[in-house]
RNA sequence: GGCGCCAUCGUCAAGUGGUUAAGACACCGCCCUUUCACGGCGGGUUCGUGGGUUCAAAUCCCGCUGGCGUCACCA
C-alpha cells in the first residue's frame, strides 16, 4: 500500500538524523487543553526517539503580548512533567528562542528572498512590509504523516506578508526560519496550520531548504449542555490545564488523560500511564485523524485511579492545599484521607464532604428513618439511648477505629437487631448525614470522643421531643 | 462561498478484505456491604448515506450528506 511504504520510507530517512520536535505557543497566559496535547505528543514522540524538545516563544504579535506569559508556560510544562531540551530560560545552540528577539535574523531572510525576486516590498500607510510571492498557476504538495500527500493549487494562495511594517515576521515566515535555523526534524500542529503549509513549503523551496516532516494533529472538541459539538473552548467551562489544576485534578491523570485523546497505545489495553510508560510506548501511528470531544466521565474515572494509587499520605499531602480543617481533623488528615481517596474525584470535593465534621448540621428527624434498615423514630431512641451511656465508658485512650468497632460490635449482638437497623441511627445522630465518608466507628473517631457524645446526647434530645 | 481535512457505540477507541466488530468511560441490573464508595459479575447500544470493485467490504474507489478548519501586517 503507497501509504504505507511512503511512510516507512519517510521515516528511514529521518531516522538518520536526530529528532527535534518544538512546542511553539504565544504567550497568552493560558494553556489550552488542546495545546498542553501537542505539546505533549511533541515531547513525546521526542523523547520516544531520543531526540530534543525544543520550547519556542511566539511573540511576534505585540499587541498580544501577555506580561510573565513565558514563565507561566515553562511553569506549566513542568507541571505537566514536559521537559523542555531548549527554550528561553533554559537556553540551547539555538538560543534565542523568543522571536522578538531573533527580529534581526528574519530581516535577513526576507531581505534575501527579495533580492533573489521571491518576495517583495509594500508600501502602505503603515510603513513598508515584505510580501512573499506565489506562483500563479501549478500547485504545491506536501506530505503529512497522518494525512498522506495534501495539495493545495497555487492559484488558492494570497501573496503573504513575510515581514510586518513594524519590523516583526508573521507567523507562517518566522516559524519557517526558526524550524530551519533550529534544526527541527518533525513539525507537529494543529489541523489548522494544514491550509497555510503550502506558502510554508514554498518558503522552504525559495531557500533551497530540506523539508522537515509535518504531522497535523485533530482537533480537541468539547461538548455543549445542547449536545453540539465544537472545538475546545470557554463555553464547555474549564479548557485549560490550569483551570483543571484548580478544580483539583492531579496533573499526572490530567496529562494522562489528554494523552489518550487523539492517541492509543498500539497492542495493549493499558490506558493509565506513567511519563516515563508513555515515552517508551508512544508512538506515530497511534494518532487519531479524526477530533476527539474531551469527556469529563471518562477524566473522572481516571482521576479517581490515580487517588486510588496514592498512598494515605501522598493522597492527604496533595489534598491540604484544598480544605480548611480544624485542629483535630489537620491531626487525623491522613487517616480521613484513606476514607476520602476512593469517594472523591477531584481534591476541590472534599470540604463539601468533611464540612459535617466540622460544624454539626442542623437536626433532621427524617434522616433517622430507614425503611431498608427498619429504623423508625422510636427504634432510634430506643438504640441511642443504651450506645450512648456505652460509648461514654470508654475512656479517652481507648477511643480508637479498632477498639470502637469492637464494642460497637459487641453491643449490637447484644440488641439482638440487624447490624444495619444500629449502626444507622448511630450514625446519622453524629452527622446528620445520609451520606458519609466512612462508617459508624470511622466518624466517632474523626470527631473524637467529646464532641461525638456532645453530637448524639443533642440528637437524643432533640429527637425525644418530637 | 472557494479550497482543504475528517467520518466505527452517547464519549475515547481497536480494526488495514473473511472477526460472534476488542477494550475503556458513562448507563442499567445483580452480588458484597456499617450509609456512600471500593471490589466482583452480567447487560444493552456502533460501522452516516447511495453507488461501485470483489466469491467476500467497517476496511478499497466514487458521489452525497454532515462536522471541522482555512481564506489577516493573529498565531
Amino acid at each position: 500500500m503507497l501509504y504505507h511504504s511512503e511512510k516507512f520510507l519517510r521515516n528511514e530517512v529521518k531516522n538518520l538524523k536526530k529528532v527535534r520536535t518544538r512546542f511553539a505557543p504565544s504567550p497568552t497566559g493560558y494553556m489550552h487543553i488542546g495545546n498542553l496535547r501537542t505539546a505533549l505528543y511533541a515531547y513525546l514522540f521526542a523523547k520516544s526517539q531520543g531526540g530534543d524538545f525544543i520550547l519556542r516563544i511566539e511573540d511576534t504579535d505585540r499587541a498580544r503580548y501577555v506580561a510573565d506569559a513565558v514563565e507561566f508556560i515553562e511553569n506549566t510544562l513542568k507541571l505537566a512533567k514536559i521537559y523542555p531540551d531548549e527554550g528561553p530560560n533554559i537556553g540551547g545552540n539555538f538560543a534565542p528562542y523568543v522571536q522578538s528577539e531573533r527580529k534581526e535574523i528574519y530581516k535577513k531572510y526576507a531581505e534575501q528572498l527579495v533580492k533573489n525576486d521571491f518576495a517583495y516590498y509594500e508600501e502602505s500607510e503603515n510603513g513598508v512590509a515584505i510580501r512573499q510571492k506565489m506562483p500563479k498557476s501549478g500547485e504545491t504538495s506536501f506530505y503529512d504523516v497522518l494525512h498522506g500527500n495534501i495539495t493545495i493549487a497555487n492559484e488558492e494562495l494570497e501573496d503573504q506578508i513575510l515581514l510586518k511594517s513594524d519590523g516583526m515576521p508573521t507567523y507562517n515566515f518566522a516559524n519557517v526560519i526558526d524550524d530551519h535555523l533550529m534544526e527541527v526534524t518533525h513539525i507537529i500542529r494543529g489541523t489548522e496550520f494544514i491550509t497555510s503549509t503550502p506558502k510554508h513549503v514554498l518558503l522552504y523551496q525559495y531557500f533551497d531548504w530540506e523539508l522537515p516532516t509535518f504531522i497535523h494533529l485533530a482537533p480537541v472538541m468539547g461538548k455543549a449542555e445542547d449536545g453540539t459539538v465544537s472545538k475546545l473552548s470557554k463555553r464547555h467551562g474549564a479548557t485549560s490545564f490550569g483551570d483543571l489544576v484548580d478544580m483539583g485534578y492531579l496533573p499526572e491523570a490530567i496529562t494522562n488523560y489528554v494523552a489518550l485523546l487523539g492517541w492509543n497505545p498500539k497492542n495493549t489495553n493499558q490506558e493509565i500511564f506513567s511519563m516515563d510508560e508513555l515515552i517508551k510506548i508512544f508512538s506515530l501511528e497511534g494518532l487519531s485523524k479524526s477530533p476527539a470531544v474531551f469527556d469529563y466521565d471518562k477524566l473522572n474515572w481516571m482521576s479517581g485511579e490515580y487517588f486510588k494509587k496514592m498512598s494515605d499520605e501522598e493522597f492527604s499531602k496533595a489534598a491540604k492545599n484544598f480544605v480548611k480543617l480544624d485542629e483535630n481533623l489537620n491531626e487525623k488528615f491522613v487517616y480521613l484521607a484513606s476514607l476520602l481517596k476512593t469517594r472523591i474525584v477531584r481534591f476541590d470535593e472534599i470540604q463539601e464532604s468533611i464540612q459535617f465534621l466540622l460544624n454539626m448540621p442542623e437536626f433532621d428527624s427524617e434522616l433517622f428513618i430507614n425503611k431498608r434498615n427498619k429504623v423508625t423514630i422510636e427504634k432510634s431512641i430506643e438504640i441511642l439511648t443504651p450506645a450512648f451511656e456505652m460509648l461514654n465508658e470508654i475512656d479517652e485512650k481507648d477511643w480508637t477505629v479498632e477498639n470502637l468497632n469492637e464494642k460497637i460490635s459487641a453491643f449490637t449482638a447484644s440488641t439482638q437487631l440487624k447490624v444495619g437497623t444500629v449502626m444507622w441511627p448511630l450514625r446519622i445522630s453524629i452527622s446528620m448525614k445520609k451520606v458519609t465518608p466512612g462508617g459508624v466507628t470511622e466518624i466517632l473517631y474523626l470527631l473524637g470522643k467529646k464532641n461525638s457524645l456532645e453530637r448524639m446526647k443533642q440528637s437524643l434530645d432533640n429527637l425525644k421531643s418530637i
